[in-house]
RNA sequence: GGCCCGUUGGUCAAGGGGUUAAGACACCUCCCUUUCACGGAGGUAACAGGGGUUCGAAUCCCCUACGGGUCACCA
């Protein structure tokens, strides 16, 4: 058994759970479970421009759908309350005293424009883009200038010169950064908000955090928030910083990417199990020792080990997804995907909003089904259209079934058969029965026999069960299909 | 551009000095099935390139190429 780590989700609340945050969020909690540790959801809101009040609700919901829990948070509270920076802003400020007096840092009157436009003078002379320092060693007149203009001053911190920052990252190991190669950085605002890089450490700190596990885009963060304890004189966590996810080329996803589906709420709605998602998502990035990949949540949190973390990206491979879900579906109670696929097929307008008895029946069966063939609930519109159209659509190969100079005679063998019966009497033990007697009445066996049905009936010739087909289509339809093309 | 990270079949992904280089998805073949699926059994197929180190390199080192991250008063 691991030790037991406090560990934290900290996303800014902008949006909707994406997948990167949802499998940050999944691998803290694996850690905090596994170890008998906590999990804490934090909500870093400095950004006052980008938030969005619903994001804390869209991604606490979302991971609460994945089965993904948490021991601290805004909504339940917690020893280290509160959970949103605003919130905390009162703390910041000696931690940003000290460091000015101790001369770790100091007030920066440049204008954003200013360092706007040092920034693109330096790109254009293909300089690394990075502050100048030029405020670093301003004389107490020149700041007492600048205050009487009215200028209020960032607070930026005094990176040293020279040093190595070198630090043990649990999934990349030995990691080593110049400090030289870090401009001094603004850990404050004029307004006193601090930013992201210091306002992590302080909560870090403050939280008992004692594992950061975050994406890799962290990663060259890590030195400046290192420089940052040192210089309060504080304990830094320990971190693994997990590889981005990818799209099937290779490519890091972006917002506007239609390959995948970004988004853990849209799997939701797709009618995606969150076994399923949360069991893909497990293995982005990570895998266990051994041959099997199909795990319950237990499962995962009992192998769960950083050290099996892979360095290299994760490529996002929606067709394995897809697998999986199926995977998870057919085993499922046909009740709970019944449920799931109900609304795709009201949205469609395929049956009607409120169900009768009947109907509920006839769907659950329709649902039956398709079940093994489901990769998602939603799925169920398209698979079952041809039980709703008017007209059958015949593609090439089931023209060419048509074809077949036996067609007439068995369909007609058919026809005679059940059009005699009502709708009650085509159970599928009857249509069963009669398959066999058109059997014997025309000769056709195999593949002769039901291909030309299963085409009459549904235009494919690929399929569900026929037997059950034919008794979910029921007596109107498949006389009506019959007698069009025997006409 | 500087710094940092990565590169194993068509795809995902184990293995971290000696292996017949796992497994999964996809594909193909066969079995089961009077159709269609499901299921089962097999099969094709990989260490980015070049140098080293070593008796021996997918594994360690260097270079190149490619991909990515970051250099914000965003997180």
């Amino acid at each position: 058994m691991t030790r037991a780590v406090r560990v934290r989700y900290a996303p800014s609340p902008t949006g909707h759970l994406h997948i990167g945050g949802a499998r940050t969020a999944l691998f803290n909690y694996l850690m905090a479970r596994k170890s008998g540790g906590q999990f804490i959801i934090r909500f870093e809101d400095t950004d006052q421009s980008r938030h969005v009040e619903k994001a804390i609700d869209n991604q606490l919901d979302g991971l609460k759908w994945l089965g993904v829990d948490w021991d601290e948070s805004v909504d339940i509270g917690g020893p280290y309350a509160p959970y949103r920076q605003m919130e905390r802003l009162g703390l910041y400020q000696p931690f940003v005293d000290r460091l000015l007096a101790d001369g770790n840092a100091y007030p920066c009157y440049c204008s954003e424009d200013d360092l706007e436009q040092e920034r693109a003078k330096q790109e254009a002379a293909g300089e690394m883009p990075r502050y100048s320092g030029r405020c670093r060693h301003l004389t107490a007149e020149e700041r007492a200038k600048f205050e009487a203009e009215g200028r209020k001053p960032s607070t930026r911190f005094k990176v040293p010169a020279g040093a190595m920052i070198r630090f043990t990252d649990r999934v990349r190991e030995e990691v080593e950064f110049e400090s030289d190669g870090i401009g001094d950085f603004i850990i404050a605002r004029p307004d006193g908000v601090p930013t992201y890089n210091f306002a992590v450490i302080l909560d870090d700190h403050l939280m008992d955090i004692s594992l950061v596990i975050r994406g890799e885009e962290h990663l060259s963060n890590t030195p400046r928030q290192i420089l940052l304890y040192q210089a309060l004189g504080l304990t830094p966590p320990e971190f693994a910083h997990l590889s981005i996810i990818l799209n099937q080329d290779r490519k890091k996803m972006s917002k506007r990417d239609e390959s995948i589906i970004q988004f853990i709420q849209q799997y939701e709605e797709l009618g995606y199990l969150p076994e399923a998602v949360l069991n893909f998502i497990a293995l982005l990035g990570w895998s266990p020792g051994g041959e099997e990949e199909i795990f319950t949540k237990e499962a995962i949190i009992e192998q769960f080990d950083l050290s099996r973390v892979s360095k290299s990206p994760a490529v996002f491979d929606t067709d394995k997804l897809k697998w999986m879900n199926n995977h998870y579906v057919k085993k499922a109670d046909l009740g709970r995907i019944t449920a799931l696929a109900v609304p795709h097929l009201q949205r469609a307008g395929r049956v009607p909003a409120e169900l009768d008895a009947a109907a509920q029946g006839w769907v659950t069966s329709l649902v039956g089904l398709y079940q093994e063939q489901m990769n998602c609930a939603s799925e169920i519109v398209e698979l079952s259209e041809m039980f709703f159209t008017e007209t059958v659509v015949f593609d090439e190969e089931a023209e060419a079934v048509l074809r077949e100079e036996t067609v007439p005679t068995v369909l007609s063998a058919f026809l005679k058969l059940v059009g005699p019966l009502s709708d009650a009497e085509l159970s599928v033990e009857t249509i069963q029965q009669s398959l066999k007697q058109v059997q014997k009445d025309t000769g056709a066996k195999g593949k002769a026999l039901f291909m030309p049905i299963r085409v009459a009936l549904t235009g494919q010739t690929h399929g569900r069960d026929l037997n059950q087909t034919i008794h979910l289509l029921g007596k109107t339809k498949i006389v009506d299909r019959l007698n069009r093309l025997l006409s």
